[in-house]
DNA sequence: GTCAATCAATTGCAGATACAACAATTGTAG
DNA sequence: CTACAATTGTTGTATCTGCAATTGATTGAC
């Protein structure tokens, strides 16, 4: 796994990585979030709303904590977040099993919302690859992917 | 799902990116603005703010305007982004040519808090580029440097 | 049975992000 | 010279983001 240096590799004179990776990434994001959002939000949604519907959906009732890991997101963050969306009326936050704990549920409101708004995502998502070609995209799926695994929580959900 | 995955798309009839490129980005730009806020931190700027210094110093003093765009964000993002870092001293907000226009610049406790911060920096994208592989950074940035090229924004920046 | 440690979620605080609307200035046509 | 358009920047509004501290509830130790 770990080739670091290749030793003499033909090919691989091992430059370093130019400019910071962080700043990439944000760069990369806001033009990204921006074309998105041009497409799903004639739906009304947040591309941001619309994947918080879609992994409720998916991952059907849950707690709000279990939701922000599945999320890869603050616990926080995703308590403000659910804020408009329960006003809005396309989740439930109701009490889960503890007093402490709540669960996080669609409503049907919802499911047609996030329905309406997959439509525009799609197109979203095409129009993406067609811009970028969809072997680009492929690759920086595949990147990211890797990197999240490698990027892992600093929490311990291994053995301990 | 399939175990294939052969990436070679020499003849595949490619299949398409599965997920959201919006919702990955954004997971890992949360992991990895992490990852280096925890060492940037140190010296009491925030990533975004390194990036913002250094491109105050690079670009020398310039207007608002053409600094939202070399670094990709909206006018009115670097306007309120400026003033934390502003107020701390680090930058100063002059008057321009014009009467409308004003003028960035960086101060010398801007210079010297950016060098600071710039050894932090260092330290976090060594970090970075061992826990993922330099391999994989380089082919990240080549990635997101080719994506935005081509998402360029909707303005017309053409000739030049 | 009581109290501390633990767990789950929220709130305080600070900043990042951008679209739309606005204000100030400058340029230009008439 | 005036009225209108174009340029430049800032506010209003809303959302996204996360760390630290807090609230509330459960569990564990004694």
């Amino acid at each position: 796994m770990s080739a670091n240096t290749a030793s003499a590799a033909s090919s691989a004179p091992a430059l370093k990585p130019q400019g910071c990776t962080n700043f990439k990434l944000r760069q990369l994001l806001r033009r990204v979030s921006n074309h998105y959002d041009l497409e799903v939000g004639k739906s009304g949604l947040k591309t941001t709303q619309y994947s918080l519907l879609s992994h409720v959906l998916r991952l059907g009732p849950l707690r709000p904590g279990d939701l922000a890991r599945a999320m890869t997101m603050d616990a926080s963050t995703l308590t403000r977040n659910l804020k408009p969306v329960e006003a809005a009326g396309w989740v439930e936050v109701g009490a889960g099993e503890d007093g402490r704990s709540r669960l996080v549920s669609i409503t049907e409101a919802g499911r047609a919302k996030r329905a309406e708004a997959q439509r525009h995502w799609r197109v979203a998502q095409e129009s993406l690859n067609d811009v970028l070609g969809v072997e680009r995209v492929l690759a920086l799926h595949a990147l990211i992917d890797e990197s999240l695994a490698l990027l892992a929580a600093p929490e311990g959900e291994s053995d301990e």
